[in-house]
DNA sequence: TTTACTGCAAATCCTTTGCAGTCTG
DNA sequence: CAGACTGCAAAGGATTTGCAGTAAA
């Protein structure tokens, strides 16, 4: 079950390696298209369906971490941090912080009152990091 | 801003009223297609479109609930109760199970060194109800 | 009568796949 | 060389939209 890279890649393409580089400098959330975006200003050209491919790849060696989604596409980032946690995405910037996870020993309980059993559950924070939070006037629509 | 209707339409024409039946007596998840099955097994003759134009009309009105995916398609469950709080659905058949809402004080507080401003939240919980759980042997694969 | 609602087909959007050619190990 | 990887085009699946006809109020 361990790759080769630690992205992922069986192999390590001219591509697969120029998308995991971009994708470890973003440090924002970024959505395929975003990614695929970026990689052309940067002068890679790379089909949509490649990156595609790259960033199921670095999903499932755990490179990226999915953090909810943006207007239906999928979003990722950037995670070297281990361990259960969420993560708290800025609608302004798309910069992503950590966060605990919430569902303690507590929470929990407080759920299986109802008799069911968790096996899996999906946090996801939306907010206004420090930079984009107007101060003194809160808000925030979808 | 308030309908006429407790499930968002203007007028009630025979298939949203037949659509809201349905679906209160539904209790659980549902995806569109799965309620547009539905109708159709109960003799109702309605366009997808019609259907997921209900849909976004109940969910708007609170009449409905979104309770996660399922597949890459939108979950929904009817939903009476008020006041914040989240949703558990049971991966086996659908069930829903209401839940406190886990992000209390304690929980914001250790997100809040961040930096971030919270503005919104999506908690949704799977697990297995008490007619699914397999006593004894506990897994469970997403 | 007014105009929301309906059905259908077409159109969008995001994502996946099939294939033939290319490149890594 | 074997088989991953790539690009492109086509396919898929969910959801939306345009339009003309139907039906609540």
């Amino acid at each position: 079950m361990d790759h080769p890279t630690p992205y992922g890649s069986e192999r390590v393409s001219r591509q697969r390696h120029r998308i995991a580089e971009v994708v470890s400098g973003l440090g924002l959330a970024f959505t395929v298209v975003d990614l695929a975006r970026e990689l052309r200003e940067r002068g890679e050209r790379s089909g949509l369906s490649t990156v595609y491919r790259a960033v199921t790849a670095m999903d499932r060696s755990g490179y990226i971490e999915r953090v909810g989604s943006r207007q239906g596409s999928a979003l990722y980032v950037r995670c070297a941090r281990h361990g259960h946690h969420h993560h708290l995405v800025c609608t302004g910037c798309g910069s992503v912080a950590h966060a605990e996870c919430p569902l303690d020993e507590s929470a929990m309980r407080g759920v299986s009152d109802t008799g069911f059993t968790i096996t899996a559950h999906e946090v996801v924070l939306y907010g206004l990091c420090d930079g984009c939070a107007p101060r003194g006037a809160p808000g925030g629509r979808d």
